[in-house]
DNA sequence: GCCTGTTGTTGATCAAAATCAACGTCGCGT
DNA sequence: ACGCGACGTTGATTTTGATCAACAACAGGC
């Protein structure tokens, strides 16, 4: 689905997207500009290397960003949920490939138009900041698991940030979310660790043993103790 | 070194650094606000998750950005070259260690003042923005390295980036520098790499006796073509 | 219902890199 | 010159996770 024009009003996300820097006359400009797009899984929304023609707000859903190698080795190198904002402002290719991973809802904006917008109203623009800042930390944050975490501890740290992200996206006003579904597929998950789907399901079923996690039809995780799990993430003790 | 005033109008990395943003009468209030700081290798510059009471250019030498484990594992998230900004604008605490890794010569600016300066100034925020997409592209760039390479892979892309980093830092008109010093250990390039000393060492004389470098006293490195490492760092082909 | 393709699990084996260990080299202080 | 410590290389062995292979669970199409 493609073109539907939005109502900024009502939006999910409207307080905490990038769009939360917008005051009421401004975001008005915003509504002329936006149309809504509604994307199914595996629907490619920017290929690395190629200019996109287009911002968006996740409405909801959930987006990988990954790269690739010549010979198909693939690396996950983002995920974006709800109230995320993709693409690189004032670049002009994309730096990755993005892709819908479960059932989309964007708000997107014509690349120009964002941009003159985005100079124009300084807190637009900080707002992006703000956002790449914390893609940053987060990218770096990964680093450190990519290249120093053995397979467990990259598994627990996956579970810890997807219950994480998983509770900003719902409404939960405390307390951590110890039951929710996995976003990715096995294969997925792979990719984003840099394991293998084997090595994956291992250890799955390893921390599954161990007590400290249950899982329901493979997709659906209930963790036990949050802070264990974080505690295995990082190796304190154990 | 504390302290010293500083010239911009002298200063080496004027037209690279984030200063570039600003034109003269906005230049002479940053001037005032400058102290050069010159720090022997090893010397730390930021400390992760504490507060830093400045921000720096980099005017020449090398700065790693590290992130560690509990039980002392270490990853290189970052590596700072002459012209690169130091510090998170907008962000309470630094998600990072800093440290000197060669001598470096720093100009630092107090961060409230500096703040202030990037809010008054868009351009200066808008070229931070910039330095920051560019970290961020590095750190992904780096993910698809740490999760999916090998070992060889691995090592051929740390010197194909050295020295294009070299070449920037010096001014070389065109075409590429294949000869330079590298600025880490083998310890430091393990932490970068996600590997071990051994590993490192083993592939560096891989690279040697398959033709690939030459290498001089342990730190400078010949590459013979410059090309065909950049395949071996991609597994283009062989 | 049944077939088929996709996804996930588990086991056996293999290989890449880690670990353990020894030794070489260089620079520095005395 | 000598000895020491940091850094780097090389070899032997082990370990972790990859690869190869078989199969189970499940969903959708007909």
């Amino acid at each position: 689905m493609v073109g539907q024009i939005i109502r900024c009003d009502s939006c999910a996300v409207r307080h905490r997207s990038v769009c939360s820097a917008l005051t009421r006359p401004e975001i008005e400009r915003l509504n002329g500009m936006a149309h809504a797009k509604l994307l199914p899984p595996g629907a490619v929304i920017m290929r690395d290397n190629e200019k996109s023609s287009y911002f968006a707000n996740i409405i909801s859903g959930v987006v990988k960003l990954t790269k690739s190698l010549g010979d198909g080795r693939q690396q996950i190198v983002g995920l974006q949920f709800a109230s995320d904002f993709l693409g690189r402002p004032f670049r002009a290719n994309s730096p990755y490939n993005a892709e819908a991973v479960t059932d989309v809802h964007l708000c997107t904006f014509e690349t120009q138009q964002f941009e003159k917008l985005a100079k124009e109203f300084q807190d637009l623009e900080h707002r992006l900041f703000e956002h790449t800042l914390d893609e940053l930390d987060a990218a770096q944050e990964w680093m450190l698991l990519l290249g120093r975490k053995s397979a467990e501890e990259k598994v627990a740290s996956f579970l810890v940030m997807v219950a994480r992200r998983m509770q900003s996206v719902g409404c939960h006003a405390a307390g951590h979310v110890t039951r929710f579904e996995l976003p990715l597929s096995r294969a997925e998950i792979a990719d984003f660790l840099g394991l293998t789907i084997e090595t994956v399901s291992r250890q799955f079923t390893r921390l599954k043993n161990d007590g400290h996690i249950a899982i329901e039809g493979a997709r659906t995780v209930v963790v036990q103790d949050m802070d264990r799990l974080r505690n295995i993430s990082e190796s304190v003790d154990g």
